[in-house]
DNA sequence: GGTCACAGTAAACATTTGTTTACACTGGCC
DNA sequence: GGCCAGTGTAAACAAATGTTTACTGTGACC
């Protein structure tokens, strides 16, 4: 019998964070869960009294993680879509994500499967994004255009995409939307089409995208 | 003992896509599904041979389902992002789609739970939106842009997340974006986003959105 | 009426599941 | 050293799971 050890709860937490978000991971079990984190299956039950209450400390856990890249955003909102701040966002998303991280997967299972929870995860990743769109709203950078709901739902789709939408949306794009090159594409086109809503942009008119970098 | 009926192999299986979609469902066994069709478990795996059997199956279906939406899409390409032909694509959505169809939310099981077949799915409604924008750049009514890849990507993925994301967009735009009002609202406001890219479109450059629908 | 193919089901089966129980170990404190 | 709280595990437990088996009923055909 091993050494006591207070690692032990995130270990298990990170293991079942990780099997729940890849495929068929909903039914993944207690002993699946156990052997991922190299503990036995009775051990998750005393840490986190059951199944289900591990469930609650993923979801917490991931709460806390995916608030973080958007407190950063929230600190230059139009660090997000301003394609001479892209690296910003690329920057944070590659610090939190890395290329390996379960989070973005894990916010598509909480979609589908999250409920109650789920659905609170995917508040704070939408709010977060139409403040942002306001703020920009209120400094005058972009219009609200005629039906303002529905615009700002649009760049709150977008966001969200980005996150749990990353594999399909890598595919697409030949690249992974949330890492390096990746990202400064991604939020490079974003903030083309937003910029297109610009009250006072591009001045010659319909298509006026020579080299966004220079 | 019922009398034998042939409506009951697709009743299993629409029972079955209804349960897959809903929060939880992955979990769903053979006797919640049973239960729902009102049959007995063991009729599924005489019709359907095993549980991956039967999800093989409705994935089948669904693929076929969704992909006469696309079908009808491709027929009028502009149809899905023109402001003036909106109401086709609504028109489409609503009778494919209803107020309670569980398609949109069994694509987002699939994103991610569905592995290959999953995979192949969402590849389904990505290239038909790809090659739709393709049409529309060939046609020379919109621009490629200076990333032409990552434009087509944007595209694809709003199309994506308007079926795999209905929920959580029908709660930003207060209305539910695949029917009525609500799909009107959502391809009006991604038409005008996107006409943004036209060759040449409106001349008086920044902001100019007057009354789309006059 | 008898035979056959097919559909449908209850019961049984072997395995898996989440959880509980009983025990051992560790380290800190007196 | 003894006691205690906390950690960790193997085994046991009751329930659930997907599947198989054995049987019944139906309708078509001869």
């Amino acid at each position: 019998m091993s050494p006591s050890t207070s690692s032990n709860p995130p270990l298990i937490r990170d293991a079942a964070l990780r099997l729940f978000a890849e495929p068929g991971g909903a039914r993944a079990s207690v002993r699946d869960i156990a052997t991922a984190a190299g503990v036995s299956p009775a051990l998750i039950i005393r840490h986190f009294g059951s199944m289900e209450g591990l469930r609650e400390a993923v979801d917490a856990h991931v709460a806390t993680q995916i608030g973080a890249l958007l407190e950063h955003i929230a600190s230059d909102p139009a660090g997000a879509i301003d394609p001479h701040s892209s690296a910003s966002f690329a920057d944070a998303a590659t610090r939190l994500f890395g290329d390996d991280s379960p989070l973005p997967r894990y916010l598509l299972r909480s979609l589908v499967d999250g409920g109650d929870r789920g659905a609170a995860l995917v508040e704070l990743v939408t709010r977060s994004s139409v403040e942002a769109w306001q703020s920009m709203i209120d400094a005058g950078a972009v219009s609200p255009g005629p039906d303002p709901r529905a615009r700002a739902a649009l760049v709150a789709m977008i966001d969200l995409a980005a996150l749990a939408l990353r594999e399909p949306l890598g595919s697409l794009l030949g690249a992974d939307p949330l890492t390096g090159e990746g990202a400064e594409r991604w939020t490079a086109e974003v903030a083309r089409m937003l910029a297109r809503t610009s009250p006072h942009g591009a001045s010659a008119g319909s298509e006026h995208e020579g080299n966004p970098h220079d």
